[in-house]
DNA sequence: CAAGGCATGTAAATCGTTACATGATTTA
DNA sequence: TAAATCATGTAACGATTTACATGCCTTG
């Protein structure tokens, strides 16, 4: 279970709520992972339960007691152990846009030109979004904590972030140009062709 | 649930069996989806109760019967309208990979080196047998269905496929030149900074 | 005064994986 | 002779999403 993992990762960096982890992942992982509050209380709860990490109760007024979650030894090893388990593999992913534009075919021209454009726009944002982010983040970091390990990381998963969103980006232009430039009046006579046949 | 719509995209090229399509996706779609039979069984059924799919049962001798899948008119509606459904969000994806390497900075540097080249490793695998794929189907299609819009996504994605994996080799390469020559006696002396506090 | 932020939880439903179950034929 | 291929299914479990539930404070 990763987001068991996830949440020792992120606790290993400095105590949190299960709030303020809800947040951090919306701002901090959305290119590679994400989860709902739903999931992630009762989680810390399991953590606790298994002694990996521990809670610190702090009363509100009008609100419910905050918890402020740290990791323990115990859980850092558990952390640890994931972290060397060995990355041999390519684990199966999902990307529900590819899937969409690899049956697409059967639309015609222009509806197609409008997914891509669509797809293209929002991509646009997320790249300058996270380009912000890298921005405004080397200023504090310059100033405070300095280079550890860490914060290497955490550079370089950005980095290939804005990689992986400019490559999408560039092939979404070329497949919008592809697309245009295609003289749609002859489609497949029979309609049905299988563009799998030579590949299974 | 994208699954079924997968389903319907499928039988919309031709009609398969459920082993088939298991299949199809194993190999076709890998990097972008994937299902188990035991999922693909039951929402084969759904579909036919649903009157999306039609199956056709053909016996055989020491082996169960044999579903034979087709898509239906209703169904290429529905697969149509989910085409249809525009793509101006970006999905919440999931990479169990770069999750773990966001958080290896804990690590010593040669456990990080090791982890970083053995995906490098599987990667040029990957990339290698997608290449493969492409070349072995360029042929076919050439002597036979000739290009129309279907073939055309399937050759755009499959690009898009190589362009992916070409673009995580070269960042993996990177990343581990930088680690390579990155100075680690001084660690961080907290031992505990947060990589994000600029970042919420 | 409505919307969003703060802060935590539970319940129900859905989605997905792993394991169980069968059994002949072909390949290494 | 062990493993893989063909071919379909169910059961149990685990993971994830959506909805329900509360209630004050701050901002627009």
């Amino acid at each position: 279970m990763s987001l068991m993992h996830t949440l020792l990762g992120v606790l290993n960096w400095r105590p949190m709520t299960g709030y303020e982890i809800k947040k951090y992942l919306d701002n901090s992982t959305q290119f590679f992972w994400h989860a709902e509050h739903s999931q992630i209380y009762p989680v810390l709860k399991d953590l606790e339960v298994h002694g990996y990490i521990h809670a610190q109760s702090i009363s509100q007024v009008n609100k419910p007691d905050k918890k402020i979650y740290s990791i323990t030894e115990v859980g850092r090893g558990v952390l640890r152990a994931w972290l060397r388990e060995p990355l041999d593999e390519i684990p199966p992913l999902k990307n529900p846009v590819l899937l969409k534009l690899f049956f697409i075919g059967m639309l015609d021209k222009d509806e197609i030109l409008s997914q891509l454009r669509l797809q293209l726009e929002a991509h646009h944002g997320r790249l300058k979004r996270l380009q912000q982010e890298v921005a405004s983040r080397v200023q504090g970091v310059i100033q405070n904590a300095g280079r550890n390990q860490e914060n290497r990381m955490w550079e370089l998963i950005y980095q290939y972030g804005e990689l992986q969103e400019q490559a999408f980006i560039h092939w979404l232009e070329i497949t919008i140009q592809v697309i245009e430039s295609d003289d749609q009046t002859e489609v497949s006579v029979s309609g049905n062709d299988d563009p799998s046949q030579n590949n299974m």
